[in-house]
RNA sequence: GGGCUCGUGGUCUAGCUGGUUAUGACGUCGCCUUGACAUGGCGGAGGUCCUGAGUUCGAAUCUCAGCGAGCCCA
């Protein structure tokens, strides 16, 4: 016999998921400018057009979808945008190599319009992927960073920070990648392992030791430290530079180390960080030996025109040729390189246009949030305190929001557009009236072009209605959902620029989430061959199984491991799920009251497990903890509600009895609110047993508020289950089949159970129950202990205590002394310290005896 | 070198403010085709809770040190 009638025995993931995706209508995810409920706008992350939608970006879109359908739910007026953080550098290789072309083969322009090309394509590639995992997003605010309506707002922020003197042009020394000429920021800087020699050289007298050779036309000093003894009184002496034969100073500085080399270091025009450093504490001269393709120049000569690398091999060449080289060392070093194409990057001084970062203002802002998890803000801390420059935004790259401004020509002044002018390039665009100094009407435009960071880092003001000055109108925005491996950027940024540009904070909440790992516990790469994408699990088992593998798999916030295993338990669970819901569709369909009470103990006690799963689950999401509200949900449907209830409640949904309508709507309110918990996580499973069961959509529903006390079910109802468990055991020992008729049993709890045969037919057996007690044989065997009460009543008497209590009598410990005897002193019995284990012996009847606690069970043989 | 996080049966994992059968999943072994489900049910085996010291009547949980892993930064 079917279950159900009307609802087919497998549940069709694909048929199920794809129905409902062409069922739901996207206005039911807008959110609504003139709505009187509170608000929650989620400043969620722009991916990088890649066309790729991966399983990192799944994990965190499926957070951010929990917590959007969760807070529909809740009655908030949600904003789940989506944003495209379009221009960057990656797109720009991608097209120089679709096309065969290099960025300066075609007009700026033309360029441009094949990027814009390029990441359209993507978009639209990794919006199907969006669709197919059943993300509730609010495409009325979707938002492309590379389209002149977002940069408007990009060039508005510019021009109001550099009004304000936050931003401001300057030469000075910046992280410069020599491979895509352009300038980058500390942020973009990675650190990577590499072998390299240390060589030492005789420097007009002194030996320097010098990782890089290459450098020594940029030396403008050689430093030691003031307490090193074998340099005493060199201090301000001059030096004449090997081979290129300029004199340098030496100059004394407490962050020399000693220990490293010859503890005399050349300071280059800039070999690291620490040079520059120097060079701005001593004021030095500024030489500039290496360019920006990474090419020496005129003051290297004669190693004018060599890369770097060639430069090094043929001065260290030349060097032992003349004798001064005196040795090589290994060393084992990081070197900062490109976080986009991995090349070293190299520290040049440049006219570049900077933000200003005012630390403390920073950190004031990011106080005002609050950080999930909570040591994520530590990341934050320590990053902003080791900012030492400001943050360079002009990149010298074309896919870009460009930097709306002009020079004068004639006089060099600088001129910005009226903002109602913007967007405008200014390699294009031409300033509306003439110099305002000089009146000149010849105008440079700016070439440079802004870090993509810049267009980003205005997304919470953008998403919150933002329209290029003062406050916008929904600002602050609730939540920032990101990664932990853009904190020193997005999130840094983010509030660097709410702070500059309104005043304040962005958002009331961070949560930030772990990182995905392949299923081999490494990071996800081309190279391990570790790379799941999330179409493939989509493919095999379904977005509701890869949303719960995301729920579920780790700890908010903790990196999490791919692993199939978990999409399959996640499918099973949806099977389990689906039969139980045939299973109570069917009983529904044969007719029941659906007004009919709640009125059996089986029943109550269904009501106060799910009462407490309800709150368990609440106090989950409130926590955006995904992972505790599914395991709440999972334990209960599986393990409560199909394990334990209905296996004990089956029987009487095959009668005709009254108490029948009590179990039916028992299963139909615990169904509706299971929907309702499940329906934030797997969205496409919930809304098919919803529509089923009340004919509507779940997702329109409220979240459940269901709260049910009854003490005596809760009580009774776990001695029923604990005791039939108990007694499946004995069958199982027996080798008896679990439906395999039971004797006559006799249950002997403290107080009266009225079961309504629940427990009969469970057990397919004779069954009573009673408060008396059988005529048995006690003994006692021994005591247990409740630690919780002697642990803080005696502290340090407790195990003299113990002692002395499983030293006395049995029948006083059925019937406790006042006191007992501890290393001599008499000390009060703590109340309910103790329980006697009890065990029974057969007094003449043929029977077998199962004591749980205070109840026994008495078997008998034959039914 | 500094900071952060973590170290629990074969694998992955829960265990937040300390309390005596340490959770679940996968795997594994045995029994059961019971009127929702064999993608199932019932039961079992399997753990020095990384190591050491300390605090405590009591530590997987708190403190310190060590070892190891990952991430971020110098």
């Amino acid at each position: 016999m079917s279950p159900s009638h009307q609802l087919p025995k497998n549940y069709d993931i694909e048929e199920v998921e794809t129905r409902w995706q062409s069922t739901w209508r996207d206005e039911e995810n807008y959110f609504d400018p003139v709505s009187s409920k509170p608000q929650f706008i989620i400043d969620t992350p722009p991916p990088y057009p890649t066309g790729n939608f991966h399983i990192g970006n799944a994990l965190n879109w499926c957070y951010i979808d929990f917590i959007a359908r969760y807070k529909r739910m809740r009655g908030y007026n949600v904003m789940f945008p989506q944003g495209w953080d379009c221009h960057g550098l990656p797109t720009e290789v991608k097209v120089e190599e679709t096309h065969g072309i290099t960025k300066n083969d075609v007009p700026r322009e033309k360029f441009r319009e094949m990027c814009r090309d390029l990441t359209l394509t993507n978009i639209e590639k990794m919006r199907a992927t969006m669709r197919r995992l059943g993300f509730s997003t609010d495409w009325s605010h979707e938002y492309i960073t590379m389209l002149p309506d977002y940069y408007r707002k990009t060039q508005a922020s510019f021009l109001q920070m550099l009004k304000a003197g936050d931003i401001y042009q300057s030469e000075h020394p910046v992280n410069f990648c020599t491979r895509c000429e352009t300038a980058i920021a500390f942020a973009e800087v990675n650190y990577a392992p590499r072998t390299t020699k240390l060589n030492y050289f005789d420097f007009d007298g002194v030996e320097i030791a010098t990782t890089r050779p290459e450098l020594l036309a940029a030396c403008v000093a050689v430093a030691v430290h003031p307490d090193d003894e074998r340099y005493r009184g060199m201090k301000g002496k001059r030096l004449t530079v090997p081979i290129f034969g300029h004199d340098v100073p030496i100059i004394e500085d407490v962050a020399v180390d000693p220990e490293f080399g010859s503890g005399a270091v050349m300071i280059c025009t800039f070999g690291d960080k620490t040079d520059v450093y120097w060079w701005k504490q001593h004021s030095l001269d500024l030489r500039k030996a290496i360019d920006r393709q990474g090419v020496m120049t005129a003051t290297a000569a004669p190693y004018e025109g060599m890369t770097s690398e060639a430069c090094r091999k043929a001065i260290l060449a030349d060097m032992e040729e003349s004798g001064i080289l005196k040795r090589q060392e290994e060393l084992e070093q990081r070197v900062g390189t490109c976080w986009r194409c991995k090349t070293p990057i190299e520290i040049l001084s440049e006219r570049q246009w900077f933000v200003r970062v005012h630390r403390d203002d920073i950190m004031d802002a990011a106080r005002r949030v609050s950080w999930t998890p909570e040591h994520m803000f530590t990341r934050m801390e320590n990053w902003a305190e080791s900012m030492e420059w400001d943050w360079c935004v002009s990149r010298q790259r074309i896919f870009a929001t460009p930097i709306p401004v002009w020079f004068c020509t004639a006089c060099g002044e600088m001129v910005i557009p009226a903002e109602e002018d913007l967007p405008i390039d200014p390699t294009v665009d031409k300033p509306k009236a003439p110099c305002p100094k000089c009146g000149g009407s010849e105008f440079t435009g700016e070439k440079d072009v802004l870090d993509t960071w810049m267009d980003s880092s205005i997304s919470a003001l953008h998403v919150t209605g933002w329209d290029g000055t003062g406050k916008p109108p929904y600002f602050p925005a609730q939540l920032r959902p990101q990664g932990h491996d853009i904190i020193r950027t997005w999130a840094f940024y983010t509030i660097l620029r709410a702070k500059a540009l309104v005043g304040s904070h962005p958002w009331d909440e961070i949560l930030v989430n772990g990182m995905v790992l392949g299923e081999d516990g490494f990071k996800m790469s081309k190279s391990r061959n570790n790379i799941i994408a999330p179409e493939e699990i989509v493919g095999q088992y379904g977005a509701d199984a890869l949303r719960q593998w995301g729920a579920g798999g780790a700890a908010t916030g903790s990196d999490i491991m791919f692993s199939w295993n978990d999409v399959v338990a996640a499918s099973r669970f949806q099977t389990k799920l689906w039969n139980i819901f045939r299973f109570v569709m069917g009983h529904l369909e044969k007719g029941a009251d659906p007004e009919a009470p709640v009125t059996e103990l089986t029943d109550r006690w269904l009501f106060v497990r799910l009462s407490e799963t309800v709150a368990e689950v609440t106090a989950a999401m409130e926590g955006y903890q995904f992972d505790r509200a599914l395991r709440a949900i999972r334990e209960f449907a599986w393990n409560t509600l199909a394990d334990d209830y209905i296996e004990i409640a089956k029987g009487r949904l095959y009668t005709d009895d009254s108490s029948r309508d009590s179990a039916c709507s028992a299963l139909r309110t615990t169904m509706d609110v299971l929907c309702r918990l499940l329906a934030p996580i797997i969205p496409h499973f919930a809304e098919e047993c919803y529509h089923n069961l009340a004919g509507r959509s779940v997702h329109a529903e409220a979240w459940p508020d269901f709260s049910y006390t009854d003490d005596e079910a809760r009580r009774h109802g776990d001695l029923l289950v604990k005791t039939i468990a108990e007694l499946r055991r004995y069958k199982h020992d027996k080798g008896m089949a679990l439906n395999a008729p039971l004797g006559h049993v006799m249950i002997y709890a403290p107080e009266p159970v009225d079961d309504a045969g629940d427990a009969g037919r469970a057990l397919n057996a004779d069954a009573h129950w009673s408060t008396g007690t059988p005529r048995l044989e006690e003994v006692v065997s021994g005591v247990d202990f409740n630690m919780a009460v002697i642990g803080p009543t005696l502290r340090k008497q407790a195990r003299g205590f113990m002692q002395a209590v499983e030293a006395l009598p049995p029948e006083l410990l059925k019937n406790p002394p006042a006191t007992v005897t501890v290393d001599g002193e008499e000390i009060p019995v703590p109340p309910a310290s103790f329980t006697p284990k009890v065990a029974y012996r057969v007094a003449g009847e043929e029977v077998d005896v199962l004591t749980l606690g205070d109840v026994v069970v008495t078997i008998g043989h034959q039914p």
